[in-house]
DNA sequence: GTTAGGG
DNA sequence: CCCTAAC
């Protein structure tokens, strides 16, 4: 059978990728028998973009907040309920179970405040369903790549040469503040795979 | 300590 | 995005 194997999950902010084509998978699930998992089922979503840039360039903030995806597990959405018990982690979960149930706490502000993540834990009933911090998964967010994010990118590059991620990230803190060196050379191979030749 | 590649 | 290996 077409097992669908992804890298299991992803916590879209502004955007869609790998959870889209599941969640179509999903329906298709649920459109046979299965009943829309609870996963699905409510989200009262934010979906808040935080301007990246705009904080201090304010430059062009405005290709975002097209926010208004499901947070579903895939794992989950199956069939397989994951259990309401989830170990939460200090900071990192290297070793941990990251491919069973395993589940870390989010970094509320801690080191990023990208888009403000709300995971404060509002005064949600019992009946609600936390349903927004993956469960089966709590890496860090998929942030949406502006425009002047990639641009930036191009430009250190063009500048500082391929390869020196540090030197450019170093150059353009107020851009790369939220992204890692290794965001960096993640998102322009990425750009190059997807130019493949241009 | 960083970078490159794979998942 | 995260992890691991190599430089």
């Amino acid at each position: 059978m077409p097992i669908v194997k992804s890298f299991a999950c992803s916590v879209v902010v502004g955007e869609s990728t790998e959870r889209d084509i599941l969640a179509k998978l999903m329906q298709d699930a649920s459109a046979s028998h299965l009943p829309i998992p609870p996963e699905a089922a409510d989200n009262p979503n934010d979906a808040n973009e935080a301007d990246v840039a705009g904080r201090t360039n304010g430059a062009d903030h405005a290709q975002q907040g097209t926010a208004g995806h499901q947070t579903v597990s895939i794992e989950g959405a199956q069939g397989v309920q994951l259990p309401e018990e989830y170990v939460p982690a200090t900071n990192k979960r290297n070793l941990m179970e990251k491919h069973a149930n395993a589940y870390t706490y989010e970094w509320d502000g801690l080191g990023d405040s990208d888009d403000g993540r709300p995971v404060g834990k509002r005064q949600l009933p019992p009946f609600e369903r936390k349903s927004h911090p993956s469960p089966a998964c709590a890496h860090k967010i998929r942030k949406k790549w502006s425009e002047i994010e990639e641009k930036t990118l191009l430009e250190g590059v063009e500048k500082y040469g391929k390869g020196n991620w540090k030197d450019i990230k170093m150059a353009y803190p107020d851009v790369f503040q939220e992204r890692s060196t290794i965001d960096l050379k993640d998102k322009f191979r990425n750009m190059e795979r997807y130019h493949e030749s241009a």
